[in-house]
DNA sequence: TCGAATGGTTGACCGGGGTCAAGAAACCAG
DNA sequence: CTGGTTTCTTGACCCCGGTCAACCATTCGA
């Protein structure tokens, strides 16, 4: 029965695999490997092209999501088509843990910006899983406390902020996690198209590149396609707080 | 000893007083009478007057709170004074949850608009409760999910939609939630100042006054001090409909 | 190799809503 | 009633940023 011990195989290298993934996940950082890899067992790993979407807003939900790879582009489209970027998530971020709690449908539809591999781990099967190991409810808990601390961030920035106070500080904020030296100078790439990152700070793809085009006046950025360069960081930190209001 | 049967007395009067708001409240419907008291031993009442806060963003957290009577104002404070409201509590909600997954602080900052009382519910003495009765951690589950819906919506209307729309949105979901029949004559009062209000929608209290006078030009609104009577609410929304992008 | 599609930049225009300022109205305490 | 707050309304003005449109720069499939 080679046919039978090869799937067998499969499985097992499939569940490693899931298992590792989830590993590196910030929100199961609290979670012993056996407990993890039990948990793999339900999981299920999806293929998402670009542009394909994991669900819609209002849809029923299956569960929720690690990514693995790619970058998944959570947002709300209104009826006459304008979408809003709530936020982008990248490898071993997880989305959607909202419909753990409740029969509800989630809140935001979801797509692949670029092709992207997410794990999802299946509702009913999670909640049975936390009946198990209460500590999983508390590694939802905190991932959707991030959530939350995120979202009102974003909402004071909306109505509180102008566009370049915006831009300005989600580019230091991107530098320091880069792990650059905050004040020397450094450099990174965009992980995703101007356009979207413009609708995630909730204004135009113009009025992204008219910022763009003050800061590098100003000497404190050059751009080369995806590439950001900043000679100056002190500089921009200053224009920030200027600017700030 | 009557002191100390005095005070016994008042304890347990406290703790069925404090288990029976608790009771009332959403976030903790699914638990069990029993349970409820047991968790309300841990608890306390706080007389917060009209003005004062309840914590700071970024101060040390105590833990989360019931809303017994009053409204409490959930809001951030930019650097230069400006404030903008995320949202107010009133009895029977539940705020600040977040603080139960992490060492973190408040995201936001919390003062009553009103003479209030809310209940305290400790930190630690929670999470060791959570230990003892996991179905507590789902109740949190729940009621921050209702959290980050809310949030979700704030983002999409704060960009998406002009303050018409907000305006008459927010009219329409309070008419239904005061359970008035939504295609007849109707009224409420508003629960909070107008500038309040103004704040929670992402505008000035100078455009929600022309907001208002609009609608009264076009007859779908009576505004009589804080009453609020709506002679033709199908109109209201219509006027919705025609206004929402 | 050449369109076609996609993404980005720039300019001209304009409108929603913020700011400032002056009243009006409501709400007190004396 | 009266003077002093606080809250709300209304008008005049203007600026940020959205929209529309033209124009590059890349990428990609045929």
């Amino acid at each position: 029965m080679t046919d039978s011990r090869l799937s067998v195989e499969r499985a097992d290298s499939r569940r490693i695999m899931l298992a590792h993934t989830l590993r590196k996940a910030p929100i199961f950082s609290g979670i012993r490997a056996d407990a993890l890899e039990t948990l793999a067992l339900g999981c299920s790993l999806r293929q998402v092209d670009k542009g394909g979407y994991l669900f819609h807003a209002g849809t029923a939900a299956d569960g929720f999501f690690v990514v693995h790879a790619g970058a998944i582009n959570v947002h709300r489209v209104t009826e006459d088509g304008r979408e809003q970027v709530i936020r982008v998530f990248y490898p071993g971020e997880s989305l959607g843990e909202v419909v753990i709690a409740g029969n509800h449908a989630y809140p935001a539809s979801a797509k692949a910006t670029e092709n992207s591999q997410v794990i999802l781990v299946p509702t009913e099967f999670f909640r049975a899983r936390i009946k198990a190991d209460p500590d999983l409810a508390l590694c939802i808990l905190a991932s959707m406390s991030q959530h939350l601390r995120f979202l009102v961030e974003t909402i004071e920035d909306l109505k509180l902020k102008q566009a370049e106070s915006r831009v300005a500080q989600w580019l230091l904020r991107q530098l320091r996690s880069a792990g650059q030296d905050p004040d020397g100078v450094s450099a990174f790439d965009l992980p995703l198209a101007k356009h979207l990152l413009a609708s995630q700070l909730g204004i135009t793809s113009e009025t992204l590149s008219r910022v763009f085009a003050r800061l590098r006046a100003a000497e404190l950025l050059a751009v080369e396609g995806k590439h950001l360069r900043f000679p100056d960081t002190a500089g921009l930190q200053a224009f920030l707080e200027r600017a700030e209001a």
